[in-house]
DNA sequence: AGACAAGTTGAACGTTCGTCCCACTCGGAG
DNA sequence: CTCCGAGTGGGACGAACGTTCAACTTGTCT
């Protein structure tokens, strides 16, 4: 009846849970994640979702006390692997780079996002509908965008930005714009090339704004 | 209110639908928009749609072979619905105009949508997550953002953007990608200061590349 | 008036859903 | 060894679902 494990960021000095509890419960997740990426919110029954983690339904009752709550904690487990990633991909171009490489950096992430990555993003996208109406998955949301915002103000304040808060709001929404036009059909190669040309027009556009500006 | 004519292909060789079943017909997917503007795709059942549309349960299984005929129809109609509505904005400042006064209006565009018609726009983006696994819904999608980049790209053209299709894509992509941003939660006079603000800072830059690259 | 088709309706079908419950396993502490 | 509680699993419950159907009403033409 009690909840068997308690929140992921896990407190070591109470009793801890039995590792295989957590094993467990990320996997179901996991496989919450996979379905919600491929079939959408609405394809994620608690039959599905055990049949996809391989085990049976009780379990699904046992670990999360609903599946709103369910849908609450696949949601923040996407956000913080999503998090890792995006921080990975800053933190590589970190130093002084030319604005041209972190266009098609970010490109690639764009193109990387309707590619490879489609069903993640197809989830984050399911989250981000349901958000709109959940003002749990609202605050997730936001802070997922907070983490985002603030990652790519550093960057854009290394690179001259006059206005760092406003532009990276504007880059953020290119970003997500771009993948949301892209969202209804499978990324041709001849799209990819476009979000490439959209991101480093956008970057052309802002850094002659800035040389312009500073000369005065 | 009611479109004079049924727009899908009628197969029926038999009879032409009476005008009170066009009128039934419509309302029907009137209904379902609100549904869905309201607690998403995953609300609208038959049952909630005969209550919304106040008529009987089997009216549905009548006009609608399925539930996903239904959902397809209602994204059709509210693409027509939204189509009208950009198009009375897009001529509206179809003569030259500073693009300051631009991006004030698309900036409007997207703070209505985010504000009074923000159901509306959250029918849109459950439509355009569904659309990424549904190919006739896809169709309907792509159409969609074909019409706008049309638009688009003529009053840009029309404005000196010496790549108008490109710009349109970036501008569109913002606009996305303004409302995703700020989908989850209900829109703050700051952020409408914010959105603003971005629209003002992107058609700064493309006027600055303009500027800077026909002095060349 | 009669007839026939379109329009309309409430009920019922079988399925699937989320949730709950109870018997069962099993490793470690007394 | 026994005991105990967290972990496990299968089944059953009522509710809600999409869909179907036969009976009924309405309007129109002969």
């Amino acid at each position: 009846m009690t909840s068997p494990v308690n929140d992921l960021p896990d407190e070591l000095g109470t009793m801890p849970p039995s590792e295989r509890g957590i094993t467990r419960k990320t996997e179901i997740l996991d496989a919450a994640l996979r379905i919600i990426g491929r079939d959408g919110l609405g394809g994620l029954s608690m039959r599905a979702l055990a049949a996809e983690a391989q085990m049976p339904l009780g379990a699904m009752g046992y670990y999360f006390r609903g599946k709103q709550e369910l849908i609450a904690e696949a949601f923040h487990r996407h956000t913080q692997r999503e998090t890792d990633r995006v921080v990975k991909t800053i933190t590589d171009l970190r130093e002084g780079l030319p604005s041209e490489h972190l266009a098609d950096r970010l490109a690639d992430f764009v193109i990387e996002g309707l590619g490879d990555a489609r069903e993640q993003l197809l989830a984050e996208y399911s989250f981000l509908v349901e958000s709109s109406r959940r003002p749990e998955l609202a605050r997730t949301s936001s802070a997922w965008q907070n983490s985002l915002r603030t990652q790519l103000r550093r960057v854009l304040a290394s690179l001259g930005s006059q206005s760092p808060n406003t532009d990276a709001r504007l880059v953020l929404a290119v970003l997500a714009g771009l993948e949301v036009d892209n969202l209804a059909e499978v990324l041709q190669p001849s799209q990819a090339r476009m979000v490439r040309a959209v991101l480093r027009r956008l970057f052309l556009a802002l850094d002659c704004v800035r040389t312009v500006s500073s000369e005065n």
